[in-house]
DNA sequence: GACCAGGCACATC
DNA sequence: GATGTGCATGGT
């Protein structure tokens, strides 16, 4: 019998192995990839790629542009995006923190314990768990599990957690059971989403799929 | 035309 | 605490 953190281990080996490695984040700096991990909430990421470009094209990719701008103004920039309205607040919420606290810089906003950032972070309206821990990952680089959709699909079609497991008990599955690697989480949660967008979506197609070997419900609950 | 996408806040029970 | 709903564009 397999204890969870060689099956955890396996899973990675066989999704690199297919995949290969994702080398995410795309974005040029930390603040693109912060605003990215906004953009993209509940969003396909070819329309984040056109809401940043037109950031950068209209100069606002800054955060005390971002910071001064009017709401309908950047939202009339990111619409590409969807929900435009709510995601210029929460931009603008967003960089109220760093323009703020941290005269935005956001080295000192991404420096001290990761549990306080993380805590900042989750107190901005409009920044929720995920967010919060794709922005401390691949923004800060830090060390934290990012949990998405896919995660939880992944482990709960595998036997690995209940379906009913919250956010951070899926969080904790793999630091608890993985070395606390920036750069294993980074490919981890990046091949997860690689492996969910072709197999491990709302309804599966597991032919095919590099899990098909482990162990794996029939019976898909459709979440 | 239905379904889906790298969520989150808020209302209501 | 659990469940339902609005937010919105663009690709399959």
């Amino acid at each position: 019998m397999a204890s969870t953190g060689e099956t955890l281990k396996a899973f990675y080996d066989a999704l690199l192995e297919r995949f290969g490695p994702q080398e995410w984040w795309p974005g040029e700096t930390p603040f693109e990839v912060m605003v990215g991990a906004v953009l993209t909430q509940n969003t396909n990421w070819k329309n984040v790629e056109k809401a940043v470009a037109n950031l950068k094209r209209e100069g606002l990719l800054d955060p005390f542009r971002i910071h001064a701008a009017p709401p309908e103004r950047l939202a009339e920039v990111i619409r590409p995006a969807g929900y435009y309205n709510i995601k210029a607040r929460r931009l603008k919420n967003l960089v109220a923190l760093l323009v703020d606290e941290f005269d935005g810089d956001i080295d000192a906003l991404f420096s001290g314990p990761v549990d306080e950032l993380r805590r900042r972070l989750v107190a901005v309206r409009g920044v929720g768990l995920e967010t919060a821990d794709s922005i401390i990952l691949y923004a800060a680089g830090r060390p934290t599990f990012v949990v998405d959709a896919y995660t939880f699909r992944v482990t709960a079609r595998h036997g690995l957690v209940i379906p009913e497991a919250s956010y951070d008990e899926l969080k904790s599955l793999f630091e608890d059971n993985l070395p606390a690697d920036v750069r294993l989480f980074n490919e981890y949660h990046a091949l997860i989403v690689r492996l969910g967008k072709k197999f491990c979506r709302k309804r599966p197609r597991c032919a095919g799929c590099p899990l098909e070997a482990f162990p794996h419900e029939t019976e898909f609950e459709t979440f």
